[in-house]
DNA sequence: ATTACTAAATGGCGAGTAG
DNA sequence: TCTACTCGCCATTTAGTAA
């Protein structure tokens, strides 16, 4: 017999109160308020709950004392561990595609000493002077494209040089083909579409996979945890407290 | 419009196979199976979580694709560290009781070299030769001793001398009326009843509180997070894969 | 094999109300 | 005031079934 949302709420108010160590004063209008529901269903999952043992009620008086039991710390935790295992771990956001032979112009401008040495020093490694080109194959890829662009974290300035400006752009490190490390490059005016990825490591890829335009890549990036924005913080949950 | 703890375990599902960063192929029967429910429910899930936002479904031929939206993690991170901020807090367990006079035992018993030598390795203090015997006022107290004495990890060995065993013993260390250093102990086989703990301390907790039988004390054990004994595992919760 | 509709049963909800 | 009952009502479920 499954436990309600709504009933997990109330479970995790009640622990949020030091319910477990100490028997929290409750009614069920305050309760009903705190979830957001009504004093009948507030009653209800009371019963509910300590039916099945998840928690202990003591009246005194016309005052009812609940405390939580093992049994309904454990459905908490239970819950706890269970988001936890998934949640806090490595996310990894694949990029397949297949390479091609763009405008030319990156061997240019990773050879340019500004980008150059900002590489060196924001994501650990001089790149060889030359970006790969990758056409993303599957919505997924490029779905991962979006979003890792507003996951890489690693901000490489513009500058001007003279009367040029040059613009800026952001990277994220990651793995090419599952062994070399590489960068991807996220250029504020690039002149391509959402499906092309721009990658630089510090080897020759071409050279060290033996690529020509056509072949199938891989670049793999890993985000440690949940680094993900969280643009939309629309918290529906427990509030706690009277 | 609150959504089901069904749905939400068919999120959590959906993600921990990598869906959000992953097109899942998932079928009905198959979701309906992980989530021990029907595979109508199963389909008006994957409805509903699509309707709400929550991920983003793909037909190819015959199968389909779902993949977690942003809106959908988010759904799932809020849950999470709502239960996180609850769950990974410091539990206090606070025992109340009134002082009482014993069998006078506990000083010989402290005093011990064998036992003294353990308190000052473990507890990482010299305990003032005896016990302060309280006797524990309120429901909550005798609930919290009964926890605590299988919490407690500091593990104290009996040994033999002579022909005369010393029994073993269980403390773990606390503050005594919030200001002093403590430990309360679990004696194996004490004279004792549930409602009595026997508390030591460096310092000679009468005279540092000129403390007469009958006074009321307060000890406050805090457990950094949930140590808590998960003796009861009966994990309901989403079995993750196919 | 799927997905998802409709129908009938079940269960949860809030209003009203008794104790 | 409080808790928790009954009663309609609506939501959610499963079974059957269509596509």
């Amino acid at each position: 017999m499954a436990l309600n949302l709504v009933a997990i709420k109330a479970l995790l108010n009640l622990y949020a109160q030091n319910g477990f160590s100490n028997s929290v004063r409750v009614s069920t209008p305050a309760l009903a308020k705190a979830l957001g529901t009504s004093q009948q269903s507030a009653s209800r999952i009371l019963i509910r709950l300590e039916k099945e043992g998840l928690i202990e009620r003591r009246s005194v008086g016309r005052v009812t004392y609940v405390r939580v039991t093992e049994l309904g710390l454990n459905k908490l935790l239970d819950l706890y561990t269970d988001l936890r295992a998934v949640i806090e771990r490595p996310m990894d956001f694949v990029l397949e595609g297949r390479v091609f032979t763009g405008f030319g112009e990156g061997a240019y401008y990773v050879s340019l000493p500004e980008y150059r040495r900002q590489f060196r020093e924001k994501l650990g490694f001089d790149p060889y002077p030359g970006t790969l080109n990758v056409r993303l194959l599957s919505v997924d890829s490029i779905h991962n494209r979006r979003l890792l662009s507003k996951i890489a974290d690693v901000r490489i300035e513009g500058f001007r040089n003279g009367n040029r400006t040059y613009g800026g752009l952001k990277a994220i490190g990651g793995t090419f083909n599952d062994s070399e490390l590489c960068a991807v490059l996220f250029i504020e005016r690039t002149h391509y579409g959402d499906d092309v990825v721009e990658v630089i490591s510090p080897v020759y890829l071409r050279g060290r996979f033996g690529l020509k335009d056509g072949d199938k890549v891989r670049v793999r990036v890993t985000i440690p945890k949940e680094k993900v924005e969280r643009e939309q913080v629309g918290g529906e949950l427990v509030s706690v407290g009277p």
